[in-house]
DNA sequence: AGGGGAAATTTGCACGCGCACGGGCACCCG
DNA sequence: CGGGTGCCCGTGCGCGTGCAAATTTCCCCT
């Protein structure tokens, strides 16, 4: 036992980075995500979304795979991509072989609205995630961000 | 114009750090929110907000402070502190002088729920976030935390 | 070949939060 | 000192997501 008196907690440098982590990213996500919501017409998740069906190129995804690229259940996922679906920005098509399985993938319309969401969203990025970090850290910063990403996912079991 | 292909958006490093911010921190919230709720009974919000008050001491703080500290409107900050009452966490006074404000302040029970949740939390941090980390990035890393939260802050209007 | 357990997706339910509105109060200006 | 403007808090509504059950299909073992 480290911590016992609510101030120890309250002032505990370690605790405080890890606040910081998900200060920074929820108040980043909330920012630009407004800025895609305004401006391009999908939610954040959505642009992640998209962004995860073009990396997969021709053959599509599984809901499954989606759901586990970001934090969502499969139900989740079956959600988003409807939702993606009814404006025209995905497609899905019956997996070849497993008849359980569906696979979504970008249609032409999505992988345009993609294009114009990511020039606006990176705009806002090099705003308010580049540009208040020092030049030098920049680098060392997104590969330390790799990692602790990268732990995550592993240690974290597939949501059902 | 910098993107104008799919392609471009899906291997577009800076964006590929940003989803990684974004990824990491959604991770580590549900990893270790999970592990508040069933060993501690409370959210990694609520957590965070008995934080909040610790750190607030005694007169306490008004909803709109406390809104402010994370990305809440006042409507709720209201919610979450009427889920710690509830709970006899946190205790609501009147402003002294002001009859529109209400203050929070963390009772006993809180203050212990709070001390209990910091050394269950802390423990899944050091695993989690720290231990992914290199032993000589940390430092800097938390660093720059701190300068993209409050870059964060400084951007974010005030939510409604 | 048949059967049972596992897997992929979908869906009803519950819950938390943003949004926007309403009531009450403070402050300032005339 | 009175009225108007604006702030603080609380609440109804809608939406999105986790959870868990149900359905269909697959796959392996006997």
């Amino acid at each position: 036992m480290d911590i016992e008196t609510p101030q120890d907690a309250a002032n505990h440098a370690v605790m405080l980075a890890f606040g910081r982590l998900q200060g920074a990213a929820n108040r980043l996500e909330y920012l630009l995500g407004r800025a895609l919501e305004q401006e391009c017409g999908i939610t954040h998740l959505e642009f992640e979304v998209l962004l995860i069906l073009a990396r997969a190129g021709e053959p599509g995804m599984s809901m499954r795979a989606i759901s586990q690229e970001q934090v969502l259940t499969t139900g989740g996922a079956t959600r988003v991509i409807d939702r993606l679906e009814r404006e025209g920005l995905v497609a899905r098509t019956q997996h070849p072989t497993d008849k359980r399985g569906r696979l979504a993938k970008l249609t032409p319309k999505g992988a345009e609205t993609l294009v114009h969401a990511a020039n606006v969203h990176l705009e806002n990025i090099k705003r308010h995630f580049l540009a208040p970090l020092p030049e030098g850290h920049r680098e060392r910063f997104a590969e330390d961000l790799k990692l602790l990403s990268h732990a995550a996912r592993d240690a974290l079991p597939p949501l059902k």
